[in-house]
DNA sequence: CCCATCAAAAGGTGCGATCATTGATGAGGC
DNA sequence: GCCTCATCAATGATCGCACCTTTTGATGGG
C-alpha cells in the first residue's frame, strides 16, 4: 500500500501469509500482482520469492507463476518457517510436533553432554539449584523460573557438541515461552520434575551418559504425557465433524 | 568461467565452497567480484547471496561486502547446507552429527507411529523380512539390502505424522547411503540387528508404543556404539596435535 | 595532540526494459 | 473426429543503470 517497506517486511509477510494458510497450497502468484500489491519493484518481489523459493514454500514455473506449494514440502525445521507458523493459524500443531521433538532430542543431548566432559556443567547444576528455590517458593510460573528453564534446556541441548542439536534450542525456547504464556506451567513444579532435572545436571557434571540420559528422559515423560492429553482433549473437542 | 550458467549452479558453488572451508569465516566476497567471476550481472549473484544470507552463511554489510559467517551460524538443518557438507571437507563431521541427530529421533518416531494408528506398518513389517532374507544369504551389503534399510527407516520417520521428523528423513538416508559407501555395513548383519528391526516394525503394527521404542533404542545403541567406536579412533588418531 | 565534522568512495538497494522458456491454442493432416 | 505440430503469448529470468546508505579517512579547529 503506502508505504514502500523493506525488503524483510514482504518475506515477512507473505511467509505468514502462505504459514498462516491465508495463502492456500495450488494458489499462484505473479510477480506483477505481488509488486503492485507492495508497491515495489518486480526485482525485490522476485528476491523474496527467491527465498520463499528455498524454503520449499513456493515454486516458481514459466508461464505458470509462482504457485503456493503445500506443508509438506517446506523446510519446518528452518527457524523462519518455525517462527512464521507459531505466530499464525498452525501455531498449536507447530507447538505439539516441536515439543515431540524436543522429547526425541533432550535425552541423547544429556548422553552426549555428558559424554564431552565437563564443559558447561557447573552452570547447569546451579541453575537446576535455583529451579527448586523457586519452585518451593511457588514462583513456577513467573518469568524468572521461564528464563532459568530457557537457559537450562538450551545449555543441555548446546553443550553435547553437536551442531544440529544447537540449532533447535531456539525454538526449544520457544516451546518453553509459549507453555508459561499459554498457562500450561504450575506455580508448584512436581518434586520429582525438579528432582530430575537436578540428577540430570549432576550427571552430566560427572560426566555419567547413561544417568543423564536416564533423568533426561524422565524429565522429558512428564513432558510427553501433557502433550499427550492436550492432543487426546483437542481430538475429543474436534472430533464431532 | 566462460559459460553464463544457471542461477542454482552458482548457488550451489558458493555453498559448497563455504561449507567446504574453501571459504573461511571472515572472508569478504563482493557482489563486483562476484559478478565478474561467474560472468553475470550483480543482480544474479545479488539473489543467490539473498539466499545465502538466509542460511546464514554469508552476512551482508554495506561498505564492507558479504562476509563468510563461522559454520556456528548456518542453517545446519537445511537439507542444502547439510549436503554442501556432505559432498565437501565437512562429510565426516556431518556423518556423526546426524548420525546422532537420527540416535535420538527414531526412538521417539517409533513411539509416535505406533500411537498413530496402522497406517503404513504391513510394509515396515515386509522390509523387515526382507532384510532377513537377504541379511542370511550374505547380501547385507548389496544396493538392494541399502534400498530396503533406506526405506524402512524412511518409513519409520515418515510414519508418525510429525513433518519435522519426516523432513529429516532424506538426511537419515543419505547417512545410511554413507555408511555403506564406505563398507562400513556387514555383507552378515548382527542377528540382534534383525530381530530388533522386525520386533520394531511388528510393535508399530500392532500399536504398541513403549515396545517399539524399546526395539528402536536396541537398533540404535548398536549404531551409537559404531559412531563412539570411530569418534575414538579418530580422537586417537588426531589428538597429537 | 586529539576529536569532531564533512566529503568521497564503496557497495548494497531498487527500477524498468529485454530475453528466454513454456504452456496454450489453433490449424492441418491422418 | 482425433491426434500432432507449429506458432504465440504470458511470465519468470536476466541485465545494466541510477540511487542511497554507510563507512572511513582526511582536514580543520580546539
Amino acid at each position: 500500500m503506502a508505504a514502500p517497506v523493506l525488503h524483510s517486511d514482504i518475506l515477512n509477510t507473505l511467509g505468514a501469509e502462505i504459514a498462516g494458510g491465508d495463502l492456500a497450497a495450488g494458489d499462484v502468484l505473479t510477480l506483477a500482482e505481488l509488486a503492485e500489491r507492495f508497491n515495489v519493484s518486480r526485482t525485490v518481489v522476485r528476491e523474496v520469492m527467491r527465498i520463499l523459493e528455498t524454503l520449499g514454500m513456493v515454486r516458481a514455473k514459466r508461464r505458470v507463476g509462482l504457485t503456493v506449494q503445500p506443508a509438506g514440502s517446506w523446510s519446518v525445521l528452518d527457524p523462519q518457517v518455525i517462527a512464521w507458523r507459531l505466530a499464525g493459524a498452525g501455531r498449536a500443531e507447530q507447538l505439539r510436533s516441536l515439543t515431540q521433538l524436543r522429547v526425541a532430542l533432550e535425552p541423547t543431548a544429556a548422553r552426549l553432554a555428558a559424554s564431552t566432559g565437563q564443559h558447561a556443567c557447573p552452570e547447569l547444576v546451579q541453575l537446576a539449584a535455583r529451579m527448586r528455590q523457586l519452585g518451593e517458593q511457588g514462583l513456577g510460573d513467573t518469568p524468572e523460573y521461564l528464563a532459568i528453564d530457557v537457559r537450562f534446556h538450551t545449555l543441555l541441548l548446546t553443550s553435547g557438541g553437536n551442531e544440529m542439536f544447537a540449532a533447535l534450542a531456539g525454538s526449544v525456547a520457544e516451546v518453553l515461552t509459549g507453555r508459561t504464556k499459554l498457562g500450561l506451567t504450575p506455580a508448584h513444579p512436581a518434586h520429582t520434575a525438579v528432582e530430575n532435572h537436578e540428577e540430570l545436571a549432576r550427571a552430566i557434571e560427572v560426566g555419567d551418559p547413561v544417568r543423564a540420559e536416564a533423568h533426561a528422559r524422565a524429565v522429558l515423560d512428564t513432558v510427553w504425557a501433557e502433550v499427550d492429553y492436550a492432543s487426546q482433549v483437542e481430538r475429543g473437542r474436534s472430533t464431532p465433524e
